[in-house]
Order: C-alpha cells, then structure tokens, then sequence
RNA sequence: GGGGGAGUGUCCCGAGCGGCAAAGGGGGCGGACUGUAAAUCCGCUGGCUAUGCCUUCGUAGGUUCGAGUCCUACCUCCCCCA
C-alpha cells in the first residue's frame, strides 16, 4: 500500500481510513474514476448456501461504501460457477447443487443485498448480475478460440494459489486451475456488458482479478483496475464468522438477530476497533473514543459494535431489543421474555418432561448422554439453579410468572421452556 | 499396464502385540479466574428406555470364543516404473 498516496474521492479516502485496502493495481487510475462516480465496480459472490455469513460482511460493506460515495455497485451472484461445485478448499467431493437448489440460495442471498444497496435504474443504483447468464451458453470450442488463447499456461503455474498447490504435493483438479481463467472471462464479460472497471474482493483473490484485467487488456477493454481487502482474522488468529455453533449467517431465518448481536458482543477486546471501523459506519473520530476505553469499560464499545453491526443487518428496532435483551439477561440477571422460546404441547409437558429430555428439546445438547456430561460438569442450569439431578423432570411449579421455564447452558445460552 | 504405500472415533490431524468405545494432539463445549474478552488451569468431547444394551476404524465377505488388528475380493487416494 501506498502511504503517501492522498485519495482525492470520498471513496478510497473512505475505505483507506477505515482499514478496507490491503492492494490495489492503480490506486491514482482507479481514484479519479471514483472521484468522477465513474467507477462501477463489481464482488462475485458464491450460492453455495441460502445466506451469506459475516465472512462476506467486508466485501459487502466495500461495495455499500463504494455506492455511498456515489459509484455504482454490481454484486455478482456466482450462479454459473457454483454449478460446477466450488472447487477451492481442501475437503473433497462437495456435493454438486442442484439448479433449483442454486436459485433458491440466489434468492436468500439477494435478500441479504438488499439490506444493503440501493437497487434500480439509476447512476448510482445497484445491480445484481449473474455470471449463469453468460457461462451457461460458453461452448467450449469457442471459449479456447477467443479466451484460452490468452492464458498462458506458464505464467498461471506461477501464480502464489497453484504454486503452494504444487509445492505441497496437494491436489489440485481441472476445473479449479480454470477458475480463474471463468473468473477472468466474467470480468471482462462484465466490462463488455454494464461497463464495470473494477473488481474488489478478498486478498486471495488478487492473482484472479489481475488475470481478469490482463485478459481485459488482450481482448480490447478498457483499463481495468484491481482492489483487494485484507483477509479477516481474529486478533487471536482465527477465521472470521465460523463457530462450532454454526457460521454466523446474515439471514434472520438462518440464525436469531439475538445470537447475531451476540456474536459481536463477544468480540475479542483486540478487535473492537478494527471491526467498529469495518462493519459500522460511526465515524472516526467516535470510533477513535470508543477504541480508547480500557479494562472492563471495553465493554460498553462491543456492546456499540454489537448494535450497530446489528442495525446494518436487522435494522436498528431488532438490534435495540436485543441489547435489551441481552441488558436484562447479563447485567440484570432478570428473565428477559424476548429470549429464544420452544413452545411444547401442555399434555406432553403435564405427561413429564425428564430434564435430559427437555435440554435436548430446548436444542441447548445434542443429545441426552451430552446432557449428562453437561450436568456432571455443572453446565447445565434450570432458572439458574443448577442441574444435579439427571432424573428430575420438570414441573409446573416451576414455571415463572411469565409461564416459563428458562434453561440455561453455561452462562451465555438460554432458552425458554413454554407449555401452551 | 507393472511395483509400492495409505484409508481409524462423521470437525481435523493421528497412535493402535487378536481382548477396543479404541492412546495423543488441535478444535469445540463446560467449570474456575475475569469484564459475556484474551491468556491460564481443570473437566468433557459415540448413541440409548443405562450397573445393561446398540452402533463405530474405506466396502463386502471369511478365519476366530473374540477382528481396527489376520485372510480374500472390491472401491478410493498417493508414490515409483511404463
């Protein structure tokens, strides 16, 4: 990165301050085409799953800056490269989508964009395109004739991606080594067809993208500019947006926006500013504040980062209860009645409801031998009284004056019980 | 096509004289300490109607009182030669 480089347009000046940049092919090229709102850009996304997780948070939020400062946004879906099954990542035989199932994906992903962009016909206006619209017709015969001639076999095994492939003896298939050459053909198909200039994406994907641009340039585009984001990990190390509970997806239906708050809530100390800086749009200088709190007050900025990134995704009326929720639950230890609830038929809950069985119900353990191993531990707990009983069964006694029982699993997971 | 090697607890890596629900890591979960953080320490990490029963070591058979372990065939992957 260019540290003298002084951004004239709102967009890199943005983006740069808030810690997006990790390379770009052209910095100066690419500022005055933004500084012009000349600079339609596009992310390709895969639809591989019905929603996206906080993994694709960043170059979601790249295009929301780039379309705040008066560009033009292009989410690609990947729907022509994902039928081929993404072939990136170690673990072998992915299961191939099928077309409806791909669709189906597409829809959920697109909803997640729309709480994001502003979509429509206008300059600025966002536009959701689809690579199936022009892979799906390719015929190979064609593809080598006008495209595979561009690509130099050579010069691809040299790239970092296929080298360490080779280097370490890991497999590397056929159709994985041409992603980048379909990667490469959308860009300039892109270009040719909605006049996109840029591509931005993840670090990993800066041997792709310039491929793309060299491509461009073989086949008459215009100049074509490259900007990449640094690949997001934990302060401690850690892959972003992936717990053993699951990723931590963006779609309600996908994952409970109080869980969703909680994930930022219980970011590690070290990254509270960076996240604030990435996934809210408060501004620097209140950042700068927050950033500054130490000891336990770091708490009050992830309680901030929690709302906010929160509001992006769920809107600010779901965020704010879930802080309540969450205030009631943590620091008054009082029940809070919006926590997740599973309802129960009143004659199954009167026939007996053995413990093990209903932290199973609950959804809190796998099964009821984990259940066990919880209760040994002293994990388990029943209005916040421990479990020391493995036979006890809940009873109506227990129910609060809500009408409910709260299980609880450890100290941050709770979910009530609701006879009805 | 010929020769050699490997597939283990459904998160991953990885030991395993014929007595095995199977060593050890990593990861994860729980507990303690804190601040709903990190680091550290401790426990747990096949299922069930549970002093017992059932299902797990690539797949299918076989030998045996007993098979992850031995035999046969098959599948998959890797290496060397062609």
């Amino acid at each position: 990165m260019s540290d003298q480089f002084k951004p004239k347009s709102d967009f890199l000046a943005t983006i740069m301050a808030r810690g997006y940049v990790h390379q770009c092919s052209d910095f100066s090229g690419l500022d005055e085409k933004a500084a012009k709102g000349e600079l339609i850009a596009y992310i390709g996304f895969d639809c591989t799953a019905s929603s996206l997780h906080v993994g694709s948070l960043l170059p979601i939020m790249l295009l929301r800056w780039l379309q705040k400062t008066g560009n033009k946004p292009v989410p690609l879906m990947g729907g022509g490269t994902t039928r081929v099954g993404d072939p990136s990542g170690r673990d072998e035989s992915r299961q191939l989508l099928t077309i409806e199932k791909i669709d189906e994906n597409k829809a959920g992903i697109r909803q997640v964009f729309s709480k994001f962009l502003t979509f429509g016909e206008g300059k600025t206006d966002a536009f959701m395109s689809d690579n199936a619209e022009w892979l799906t017709k390719l015929n190979y015969i064609d593809f080598l004739r006008d495209v595979g001639r561009h690509f130099s076999v050579n010069r691809m095994l040299s790239m970092d991606s296929v080298k360490m492939r080779l280097e370490r003896d890991q497999e590397l298939s056929f159709i994985e080594f041409n992603y980048m050459c379909l990667q490469a053909y959308d860009f300039v198909e892109l270009n040719k067809r909605y006049g996109v200039i840029a591509q931005m994406g993840g670090s990993d994907q800066w041997g792709n993208i310039v491929t793309g641009i060299d491509l461009g340039r073989r086949m008459g585009t215009p100049q074509l500019y490259a900007l990449t984001s640094p690949l997001l990990t934990t302060a401690s190390g850690a892959k972003m947006g992936k717990t053993a509970a699951g990723a931590i997806w963006l779609n309600e239906d996908m994952l409970p926006v109080y869980d969703y708050w909680q994930f930022w809530r219980n970011c590690e100390d070290g990254d509270v500013g960076r996240f604030l800086k990435l996934f809210t749009e408060l501004p620097l200088d209140e950042i700068a504040r927050l950033e500054a709190l130490g000891g336990a007050e770091i708490n009050e900025a992830k309680k901030v980062l929690a709302t906010e990134a929160t509001a992006m995704v769920h809107g600010r009326d779901k965020a704010q209860a879930a802080a309540e929720t969450a205030r009631k639950t943590f620091e008054e230890g009082v029940l809070a009645e919006s926590l997740p609830t599973v309802g129960m038929a009143a004659s199954e809950f009167d026939a007996g409801m053995g413990v093990l069985t209903a932290f199973v119900k609950a959804g809190l353990v796998a099964s009821t031998g984990e259940a066990r191993r919880q209760i040994k531990g002293g994990g388990l707990r029943i209005n916040d009284e421990p479990v020391t009983d493995e036979r006890a069964s809940l009873s109506r006694t227990q129910l609060t004056s809500e009408g409910v029982i709260k299980l609880s699993l450890g100290k941050k997971k709770h979910v009530l019980i609701r006879p009805e």
